[in-house]
DNA sequence: ACGGGCACTAACTTTCATGTGAGTACCTTA
DNA sequence: TAAGGTACTCACATGAAAGTTAGTGCCCGT
């Protein structure tokens, strides 16, 4: 699981070839998508959701700081990209629940070590600017 | 308020406490080094030196579309954060390598599959926008 | 009856990441 | 002599992402 490695010799790991040759060209959908997984709210809210289905309003506090505008909007592409599932009941008060989609927990399951990893490392990396 | 999920195959995972607790607030490092890490040339950068060492001219190859200003940024962030190592040899013509810390490593292990999975997933994503 | 919560939408503004184009200083090859 | 490669930096422009403010219609508790 460690690289354990001295710094001259951390090893070069080469992608698969498709990747490689399917990533780094510019316009390939592979970026658009990695755009809304990765922006500033997609994460967050995937992380939320991974732990099960929540309301809107629960979200909006989850999401410490979200606007509603950006929470809508976020909701809206990670639905329209099939991450995410609306289950709007026609009750009043109004009640929203959503969810992650199976292909949102794939996801989900690749990014929550990512932000663990960023989190355990957030400190040393913002302290240590050496 | 324990919910779960309701979907057939989609399991609810719980995330580890500390990381519940740490990143869903406001202002905490771990978005920083997120935003550094999933920036548009981060992701591209660090995928690019996984595969090893490799000079500047090199990446502004492989990263297509970049421009000078944007990789020489995007490395700078990099190298700040600890992620990227940065070797210049004072020989004319000037040569710079760039490679990967144990650090660097350690990320791109996780952002690897990460990216391979927006790419596998990309079409039917960008296709299936109903 | 008044404020509040719910789940939004729309219009407008600001901020910031990214892009553009130029310049630097040296050396090699044609 | 000129063109091109190497590794940059700087000033300025732009455009997309994000923030701000307001408004909607309904209901519930006090």
């Amino acid at each position: 699981m460690k690289v354990s490695a001295r710094s001259d010799t951390a090893q070069a790991a080469p992608l698969p070839v498709d990747l490689a040759d399917g990533v780094f060209p510019a316009g390939c959908p592979s970026r658009t998508v990695l755009d809304h997984v990765t922006s500033k709210w997609g994460v967050l809210i995937l992380l939320a959701l991974s732990e099960g289905e929540q309301r809107w309003s629960d979200l909006r506090r989850r999401a410490e700081g979200i606007s509603e505008k950006m929470l809508a909007q976020t909701l809206k592409t990670l639905e329209r990209d099939g991450l995410v599932r609306r289950d709007a009941q026609p009750v009043i008060p109004p009640r929203v629940d959503y969810s992650l989609t199976d292909r949102g927990y794939e996801l989900s399951a690749l990014l929550v070590p990512l932000v663990a990893w960023a989190f355990e490392n957030a400190e040393d990396i913002v302290n240590g600017q050496r």
